[in-house]
DNA sequence: ACCCAGGGTCATA
DNA sequence: TATGACCATGGG
C-alpha cells in the first residue's frame, strides 16, 4: 500500500459498471452512426483537424477542402502551405495543422494507402500511425477505430472526466493506462467501442456545454459527470 | 470578457 | 516522468 494504487488498476471489477453506463447512454441518445465522414481517408483528415477543436469548425474546413477539390491525399500532399492553411483557418492552429495534415498525407501515400495499411495487425498499424508527427494517441485511435474498424477504445478529455466522476480513475493517468483499462474491462468489440466513444461525446455536447445542473446518467445527483470544473 | 473545444509537440527540470 | 508554453478560430 506504499505505492498509490489507481482505482483503475483492476479493470474487470468495473466491467458491469462500464456496460451499465454504455446502455444508459445508448438508450438515451440512440446509435450515433460515427464517424461523420464519407470515406476512411476523410475520417483520418477529420481526426487530425478536430484536435482540441469543436467539430462544427472541422466541417467548415473539410468543406473548404472539398470545394477546392483538395480532399484527397495527393492534393493535400502537394498543396502550397499558405493555401492549405487558408482552408484550415476555421479549425484553428492552422499553421500547425496544415503541416500535420500534409505530413500525414505524404506518409499515407508512401504506405500504398489503405489497402497496404489495412493488412497490418492492429499493434503494428497503431505504431505506424503514431510515427507520424502530429498524430498522437487519441488521433491514432480515432483512425484505428473509425477508419480501420479495429477494437481500440478512444480516450479523450470527456472520457477522463467520466471515469473520475464514477470513481474509476484519478484523471491524470497516462493515456495508455486508461485505454488498457477499457479494453481489459470490456469485450474487444469495435462496434461497441465505436458507439461508446460517440455516445460519451454526444452526452458531453448535450449536458456539459449547456452547463446543466442535473444529469440522470450521473450517479452524483448535483452535477453531470462530464461537466467542467469540480 | 472569459472559457472551452472530439490534442500534440517541444523545451525545460 | 512530468509540468508549462505554444498553437488560434469560433461558439457559448
Amino acid at each position: 500500500m506504499s505505492t498509490p494504487q489507481h482505482p483503475c488498476a483492476d479493470p474487470t471489477r468495473y466491467r458491469d459498471d462500464l456496460y451499465w453506463i454504455y446502455n444508459a447512454l445508448l438508450s438515451r441518445y440512440g446509435p450515433q452512426h460515427w464517424w461523420p465522414a464519407d470515406t476512411p481517408f476523410e475520417v483520418m483528415v477529420g481526426a487530425v483537424l478536430t484536435q482540441n477543436t469543436s467539430w462544427i469548425n472541422v466541417e467548415r474546413s473539410i468543406q473548404a477542402l472539398r470545394d477546392a477539390d483538395h480532399l484527397h491525399p495527393t492534393a493535400i500532399a502537394t498543396a502550397d502551405h499558405v493555401a492549405l492553411a487558408a482552408w484550415l483557418r476555421p479549425v484553428g492552429y492552422f499553421n500547425v495543422k496544415a503541416r500535420r495534415l500534409q505530413d500525414f498525407c505524404r506518409w499515407y501515400l508512401t504506405q500504398g494507402e489503405e489497402s497496404r495499411l489495412a493488412a497490418l495487425p492492429t499493434a503494428s498499424l497503431r505504431a505506424a500511425l503514431l510515427s507520424v508527427k502530429g498524430v498522437g494517441p487519441e488521433t491514432a485511435d480515432d483512425m484505428l477505430l473509425y477508419a480501420f474498424g479495429r477494437p481500440v477504445f478512444v480516450i479523450d478529455a470527456y472520457t477522463r472526466r467520466l471515469l473520475v466522476r464514477f470513481g474509476m480513475a484519478q484523471g491524470d493517468e497516462p493515456y495508455e493506462v486508461l485505454r488498457t483499462f477499457f479494453e481489459e474491462a470490456l469485450d474487444a468489440d469495435a462496434t461497441i467501442y465505436n458507439e461508446y466513444h460517440a455516445l460519451i461525446v454526444q452526452h458531453a455536447k448535450d449536458t456539459c456545454r449547456k452547463r446543466q445542473a442535473r444529469c440522470s446518467i450521473c450517479p452524483v445527483s448535483l452535477r453531470c459527470p462530464l461537466s467542467m470544473g469540480a
